[in-house]
RNA sequence: GCUCCCAUAGUGUAGUCCGGCCAAUCAUCAAGCCCUCUCGAGGCUUAGACUCGGGUUCGAAUCCCGAUGGGAGCACCA
């Protein structure tokens, strides 16, 4: 209004008048006035809502370089997920490029198989990466910033006992060591590279008076006197991750990294130690964690499980890790999905896992092929049943999935539970099959042949012949309810599958009718199902 | 305890930077109807939110102050 001169002090009396007068009317009339004069505002239309990510600022396209930093100590999970879809999303938004690092600066934690099987995680979720290196293989680069830093006089060599830093900090007073000169800082710095000298730590010059308590002199580098799955005793210095994280950053040319919430007390010490190195500052970001409501991520909380059996594994059916999730039967696009919806607020969230189940589900139906289970069966003899060899599609709408032919007799077997509201004399429908009266209800049930034509609205029940398959079919629940392990968390449920499912390879994902989407795997011609979801 | 971050339907999220087009988005969940030889999918409909209190302004979800609630950090882990 400004803009084309009106003064809003002016005409709001204006506009509140008339619409005091047009409030007089009534309303059925003021929507037929709105009708001859503007009748497109009476419409209200439904909004796509846009998923991907917001812009990121001060992108340019084709120089924005993200990164990925796992460290090589766990399988990686739908929280890493996370991570890498924005990190990987945001490169591929802006023609840029996507580092994977690996930080292994402490050999305590690193472990050599991790570094490949974190790979094989990233790759299944569709991730690829234009440059692949680790921060360990960096090592000589950082021990000559950090002399750079004390030549400097930015930070200082402490032989203060742990605990005494500890208490420096939390009261906010310096250690004796702070005064030391930087010449004598650069000699105790050389004894503790060569080994001459232990118990020693190298650290930031901060503020130990700062509010921020991760500026009270943080340590930069530590003695680490246990091999390294990479470079074995070649080092015993190793930088901590606000050292490693800051400079590797930098000098990689990551101009977007992220990070998670936790880290943001640090953001000021990562540039202190930027500014003091002359280093390029790259455009910091934070985000909130993950979590899934009872399915916790931690390492400290799955691990005793699987010590003592309860959960089978880290590829267990129940855990949020890429490879129990595979497992059960989640697509890798499904993930990605669910995470963009998530978008990279800060907000402290616990999702539940049934908004990754619909995105999934959507991926799933139009190509899961429809098959028959049957769950706590009991016996079906159907007296006078005509012998039939019926086809039967193994999709409602895709007709491209084909079918399978199955051959009926007397004999079926049908879920318990689907029969126990019908009564002798009631007719329902054995599906794509034909109609039949109960004519008797015992341990077996008796039935005789009804009719053909589909009655409307009567039962229809999935079912087998007696040439089927016997199959479990593990179900998981939440590993915990109200932060303790949930023991009935894995359901087995017991039943025959139709005799086409023993055809089913490791690794497709069917449909249950009226149960639920599974993921079959198949071994040495046992099948084993794991429920996906509903 | 100190410091920092966050606050929109049951859940998650858009909008908040830059106040008016917000009578607040979308998804999920729930309820109902339609469709379907599955309780799945699809279609339609309904229900449901700006934490609170002040202030600035003609006008506040949006800006300011305060309170409350939640989370994080205070490691020689990342």
């Amino acid at each position: 209004m400004q803009k084309d001169g009106f003064s809003p002090k002016e005409i709001i009396p204006i506009v509140n008048s008339v619409t005091a007068e047009i409030n007089k009317i009534s309303l059925d009339k003021q929507i037929r006035e709105l009708e001859k004069l503007a009748p497109e505002l009476l419409k209200k239309e439904k909004k796509e809502r846009d998923f991907s990510l917001p812009a990121l600022p001060g992108a340019e396209k084709g120089k924005v370089v993200t990164r990925f930093p796992p460290e090589p100590n766990g399988y990686l999970h739908i929280g890493h997920a996370k991570a890498v879809i924005v990190d990987y999303e945001y490169a591929k938004k802006y023609d840029g490029k996507f580092i994977l690092r690996f930080d292994d600066t402490n050999p305590e934690n690193a472990q050599l198989d991790f570094y490949d099987a974190q790979k094989e995680d990233l790759r299944w979720l569709g991730i690829e990466w234009d440059e692949e290196y680790r921060t360990s293989d960096n090592l000589e680069k950082h021990y000559k910033l950090a002399e750079q830093l004390i030549k400097q006089d930015n930070a200082y060599v402490c032989q203060c006992s742990p605990e005494d830093i500890k208490h420096g900090r939390y009261h906010g007073k310096e250690c004796t060591c702070c005064g030391t000169g930087c010449g004598d800082n650069l000699t105790l710095w050389k004894q503790i590279l060569n080994s001459s000298l232990d118990d020693a730590i190298l650290r930031l010059r901060g503020d130990m008076t700062c509010d921020n308590t991760a500026m009270r002199d943080p340590t930069l580098f530590r003695i680490i006197d246990k091999p390294h799955p990479i470079h074995g005793d070649k080092y015993r210095v190793w930088p901590t991750y606000d050292f490693a994280g800051a400079v590797e950053d930098s000098l990689s040319g990551v101009t977007h990294p992220f990070r998670t919430k936790e880290y943001e007390l640090r953001d000021e010490c990562y540039f202190k130690l930027l500014d003091s190195l002359k280093l390029r500052k790259p455009h910091l970001m934070e985000f909130a964690r993950l979590s899934i409501e009872g399915m916790p991520v931690s390492k400290r909380k799955i691990k005793p499980l699987i010590e003592n059996g309860s959960v089978s594994g880290y590829d267990d059916i129940r855990l949020p890790t890429l490879r129990g999730l595979k497992k059960r039967g989640i697509l890798p696009d499904a993930i990605k999905q669910f995470v963009l919806e998530q978008g990279i607020s800060k907000v402290e969230s616990s999702v539940t896992f049934g908004l990754v189940e619909a995105a999934n589900r959507k991926i799933i139906d139009p190509n899961a092929k429809r098959y028959f289970f049957v769950r706590d069966p009991i016996k079906l003899i159907v007296e006078n049943a005509p012998d039939m060899t019926k086809k039967i599609n193994l999709h409602p709408g895709n007709k491209e999935l084909g079918s399978r032919t199955i051959k009926t007799g007397k004999t079926f077997f049908i879920q318990e539970s689907d029969i126990k509201e019908l009564k002798v004399g009631d007719v329902f429908r054995l599906k794509d099959l034909y109609n039949i009266k109960i004519t008797e209800k015992k341990k077996d049930i008796l039935a005789e042949y009804d009719s053909d034509k589909l009655i409307p609205n009567s039962a229809k029940i999935q079912w087998t012949t007696d040439k089927h398959i016997k199959m479990n079919v593990l179900v998981p629940h939440p590993l915990f309810v109200k932060d303790k392990y949930n023991k009935d968390s894995l359901e087995t449920v017991n039943g025959f599958a139709e005799e086409a499912v023993s055809n089913l390879k490791t690794g497709e994902i069917i449909q249950f009718e009226r149960f639920g989407f599974v993921r079959i795997e198949n071994v040495e011609n046992k099948i084993i199902g794991f429920f996906t979801h509903k």
